[in-house]
DNA sequence: CGTATGCCCTGCGCGC
DNA sequence: TGCGCGCAGGGCATAC
């Protein structure tokens, strides 16, 4: 599941290989993965059109072509984008395949066919609703503790659930928002109004330091994850309570607890994030079949799922 | 406006 | 061994 770290990763990693690259070729095999807009419309747009810049913004990462033309990509759960030789055999599910003039490939592969692209011109018709009104980057110096405060203030909901929205602050998802609130020793289900100023204090840095770590680390690769160049991130070693259900917290050693908070898969340490009066304490039903779920025998560290054959 | 719900889609672990 | 069920999740539309 890409988060900003993962996406990063991917601008990062695929910046040299495209910018300076025309397209030659747009090729749709799955026409619903291409948004905006129409898929004639964007095949004509694009041919014979070059990078010009790499960016991101949250999840979104932004390709842009000649002097304007944005072509908007969302991974969702399952995207990937890399570069690759015309060769290499296409997976079953490759939807649109860009022919660069250097005789590479730019793919989009995505299994669960969430993602998908919206090309748009100088005018930013037809963008994502999402990117629209997406909140600060919480990597840029914009992202202050006083931006934070607002974004939590009067808002009743868990605050693990405001971090999840995108227009609270751009870029986290269910790993760092479990990763942050743990390092803030925050429980996800306290409402996002109750917390402290120290407390907002700290999640504040927490979420930086969460996904620059991150981002130096390429990434975590947990299920499907990899970047534009085929590799996987290296950040699943060191996520302190995500995916880690019963293993000892790193901090006091109390074995982390599953819980769902805002129908999301939710890690915590019980002892290291005290949670708010009045909340249910039971653990979530463990439920079947999530792999990693299972009880991680304390001596042994979870083993990173890494996708096979990149 | 803030909050809650269901949908999209597919691979996978589990129960039988 | 094989089959079917139901869960997982980000963003968005829709409803309250």
């Amino acid at each position: 599941m890409p988060e900003l770290p993962e996406v990063e990763t991917v601008r990062r990693t695929l910046y040299d290989k495209l910018v300076g690259r025309t397209i030659a070729r747009v090729e749709i095999i799955t026409p619903r993965q291409v948004y905006h807009p129409d898929p004639d419309t964007f095949r004509a747009e694009l041919e014979g059109i070059a990078f010009t810049d790499l960016k991101r913004r949250g999840k979104y990462l932004l390709l842009e072509l000649g002097d304007r033309l944005t072509l908007v990509c969302h991974l969702r759960m399952s995207g990937h984008l890399f570069i690759c030789d015309p060769g290499r055999p296409r997976d079953k599910h490759t939807h649109v395949i860009f022919h660069l003039n250097d005789g590479k490939e730019l793919r989009y592969e995505d299994q669960r066919k969430f993602g998908g692209f919206h090309l748009l011109g100088p005018t930013g018709e037809g963008m994502p609703p999402g990117l629209r009104t997406l909140g600060p980057e919480p990597l840029s110096d914009d992202f202050t503790p006083q931006v934070l405060e607002q974004a939590l203030a009067g808002r009743r909901s868990p605050v693990k659930a405001v971090l999840l929205d995108q227009s609270a602050v751009a870029g986290l998802g269910n790993i760092y928002v479990d990763e942050a609130l743990f390092c803030a020793r925050v429980h996800p289900e306290r409402p996002a109004e109750s917390l402290s100023p120290d407390e907002t204090y700290r999640l504040h840095g927490c979420i930086r330091s969460v996904l620059e770590r991150a981002v130096e680390r390429r990434g975590t690769t947990f299920s499907l994850y990899f970047d534009g160049e085929g590799k996987s991130g290296d950040m699943y070693d060191e996520l302190q309570v995500f995916d880690r259900t019963g293993a000892p917290c790193p901090r006091c050693g109390a074995p982390i607890v599953k819980l769902a908070v805002a129908q999301r898969g939710t890690h915590v340490c019980p002892a290291c994030q005290p949670a708010p009066e009045g909340a249910r304490l039971q653990p979530r039903r463990a439920t079947p079949g999530r792999r990693g779920d299972s009880v991680a025998v304390a001596a042994e560290p979870p083993k990173p799922y890494k996708k096979k054959g990149d």
